[in-house]
DNA sequence: ACCTGAACACCGTTCAAGT
DNA sequence: ACCTGAACACCGTTCAAGT
């Protein structure tokens, strides 16, 4: 289509582009709970039926909201020559996407193969064939990294869904560690011991730990 | 309360345990969107707000049913004397139930620090202590364990979800092993090649093979 | 104390009708 | 081709009223 020749097009005009755009800002502002038909309808100012004239329906639309979040993540990773330290740099990227973007920690780990998630995998894939991890062991090691980095997703987005509204960190570590400790000496003796660590662990060098673990595995397998 | 003295009640009368029962039998055989509140007063014969007596919320429902099938689980794992067989007990234990039931998956990477994952976290902890893991290594492998087996269930629950009800499962990998291969392949190199092997690979050796790699990597940390 | 069920305030999705 | 918006078939939750 040839810009030059058309009419100039209303600036509002809509396209999935936008309505993915407008969906995204709707769940970062509001959370997954806000991101309603009613509310898209009501900020692009049209009807129900123009938005499913470009959107199959729902989760569609939740599936290309978290396609674009991730694929900015996995394009603006930077590139590094080490690959394990490549490894560590996708995986902190969706975290902090994660972190910014809470909703879409939901959203990734309720997709199945699809798009995002193909993304992450093959990011990782690359790096493994660049460590030198044999053929068979690299399917097994690319989905436990990613198994582990949608777990931790899921997990930040449900405590980001718990947390009322900008809740300060240390109270909340602390209301968890409380109730940790309350619970049964025997029959958690373990979490009650872990408590006391809880309040002041850092989620994203845990989550790097968890990724370094699993390196450190996966090393065993050259 | 004395059975002896009180009226025999009726054989259906209304309970939390019994309110849970019926909505693991709905989801079980009718998924997620199945277990409405509706579905479930028609079940048991009652109101909604009879249903409300005796639960907060839907959420605290799921949180309830979820809890249920875990704690089944971890009752029945068999105690084993070699720590990291017990962990793969636990893990292949958990494995079997998401299987059995799969929106357990969804829930439990739904839910946050709560309930259901507390059992799995203090399973495994007990299990890291007996390893001889040192103290401040066993937090972040306890939780890297318990966000890679949540990862894990989440993506089975999606894979149920998006199966058109008993599909053959080869011909499911297929179909997806298929539309990896479709993929631009200067864009996913890697996921093309997988693809191939995506089609006779068990899901459930897989499982085990990331549990090993983690626990290969936390063996690193002795 | 426990239950009933109509009513309320929402949803996602469809579709005849417009331009 | 693209958009409008009323209508449909649902939801979870509440609450006055019953026993």
């Amino acid at each position: 289509m040839d810009i030059v020749t058309t009419h100039a097009r209303r600036s509002d005009a809509l396209s999935k582009e936008r309505i993915v755009e407008t969906a995204i800002e709707i769940l970062d502002a509001g959370g997954e709970r806000a991101m309603t038909f009613r509310a898209l309808t009501a900020r692009l100012a049209t009807g129900a039926g123009a938005i499913y004239w470009h959107v199959a329906n729902k989760d569609e639309l939740l599936a290309a909201t978290t396609e674009d979040v991730i694929t900015r993540v996995m394009t603006d990773v930077p590139d590094d020559s080490d690959p394990e330290e490549a490894i560590r740099a996708i995986a902190l990227g969706i975290f902090d996407a994660i972190d910014a973007h809470p909703w879409v920690g939901a959203q990734l780990s309720r997709e199945p193969w699809h798009s995002a998630m193909l993304h992450i995998f093959e990011g990782v894939g690359a790096q493994l064939q660049a460590l030198g991890i044999p053929q068979r062991a690299q399917f097994n090691s690319g989905s436990a990294l990613v198994s582990y980095i949608l777990g931790v997703a899921g997990q930040n987005a449900a405590n980001a869904r718990l947390l009322p509204r900008d809740t300060d960190r240390t109270a909340f570590l602390d209301a968890v560690a409380t109730k940790w400790a309350e619970h049964d000496p025997a029959h958690y003796p373990f979490t009650r011991q872990i408590a006391a660590q809880l309040r002041d662990h850092d989620d994203r060098e845990q989550f790097l730990a968890g990724i370094d673990l699993i390196l450190a595995g996966i090393a065993t397998l050259r």
